[in-house]
DNA sequence: TAGTGGTCTAGACCACGGT
DNA sequence: CCGTGGTCTAGACCACTAG
């Protein structure tokens, strides 16, 4: 049910409703969701506020609307290969590698009214050297995470964490990926030269109920693949 | 004044007289332009429809809304989203753009004994100059598709031939992203410059039958928006 | 013909910004 | 305070699709 009197607009409601039952596969690809009108009536508001609601939804590239016929699911969903987002520590160890972890920065800020911790991570895996892979710029919000500036990242696995200490689990990302030029950082750190572009990965981690629990940035070595595969 | 009884609606028709407006220097950049209710009250026509006008050209990049203030004549860039690796033509029309496509080259080649039709084209929208988002180097395996380099690919788009006339049908892709330097081609073509990181993928098509079709390699004009979403 | 989305009206109340 | 955009209601008529 949506709360009528609360703060959030009911249009943003309803499409983080229908955005969920999307991505928890209530409503799965190609399928037909349920009519402006029947939307309406269920959850008592007009259809005008429905339709503001899927056509966010249409502009985010979850529903597609036909004349006639109706909105459907339409999503293109990527699968990646080579790379992963829910936990680089798991990953390394299944591919056989010594996963190594150093914080080069950490602290507290506010962003918004609200107070995130920020972690920043030198990440690769550790063989005769270090071999650094990417370097993870996360922003965790404290009120979801009280207390979570007292473990020690750089042993953790910070997804382990989350998910054995606060029993939230990432379910879901959505980025953006952009090229971008190494800064000094970056240019020492993967050993590369000013002149080399690198890949970089931003956007945000979602857990089970839907909340996005981690804001992500993270700049990837030209040593990493980045492989995708997707049905058309 | 809006032809009431056209069969353009009248969001449109307003959508256009505004967007013109602004062209033509009436409202200039940073300027504010009629709040809602006059329009609404200068067209006859409600706020809603004032509305609906006004956030078509927000999405199309030409105003901004600041809440208690007005609306703004503001010509930010447009970016666009593109996460579909095939069927550049269709995507396009669907987002209501003209899609514009200009054949730069094209040769058949031999790689390892097998002969293929090698397609380089530039490609992007039309609106009033053409707007350049990718470059396309397609290699299409000539026994697959005997006869291909006779269509003009300027104005057919690719994949509606490829299962219109050898019903070919591309059903999945594999690809790497990297991030790249431009070339001298690039920075003509997408009007950056040299130090301007892109984003290239380069991969295969896939058929229904699992045969690759095509092997593709694509350079994204900065101004194309690379997103996905993933569940963990 | 019934059901869908597409467009539009004529209101209402609210939150924000500047006076 | 007033004017702005933000949200929402409760209707209406239309065009399209499918049985």
């Amino acid at each position: 049910m949506l709360h009528k009197n609360g703060v959030i607009p009911l249009y943003i409601q309803l499409q983080n409703i229908l955005k969920e039952d999307i991505l928890q596969g209530k409503y799965k690809e190609g399928e037909l969701i349920p009519s402006e009108t029947v939307l309406s009536n269920q959850y008592n508001i007009t259809r005008s506020t429905v339709r503001k609601a899927i056509s966010n939804l249409i502009d985010l590239g979850f529903i597609r609307r036909e004349h006639g016929k109706g909105s459907f699911v339409s999503l293109r969903e990527v699968r990646y290969k080579m790379w992963n987002f829910g936990g680089f520590t798991e990953f390394m160890k299944k591919q056989n590698k010594v996963p190594y972890s150093e914080v080069l920065h950490q602290e507290m800020v506010s962003i918004e009214d609200r107070s995130y911790y920020k972690l920043v991570r030198a990440r690769g895996i550790l063989e005769d050297h270090v071999e650094y892979l990417t370097l993870d710029t996360s922003l965790l919000p404290l009120d979801l995470f009280p207390g979570l500036e007292k473990f020690d990242f750089s042993t953790l696995s910070l997804y382990d964490t989350l998910r054995k200490r606060y029993e939230v689990f990432p379910a879901r990302v959505e980025v953006g990926v952009q090229p971008i030029l190494s800064n000094k950082e970056t240019q020492q750190l993967f050993k590369v030269d000013r002149t080399t572009p690198l890949l970089e990965v931003q956007g945000s981690v979602f857990g089970n109920s839907g909340v996005e629990i981690e804001k992500v940035a993270i700049v990837y070595s030209p040593k990493v693949e980045f492989q995708l595969m997707t049905s058309l």
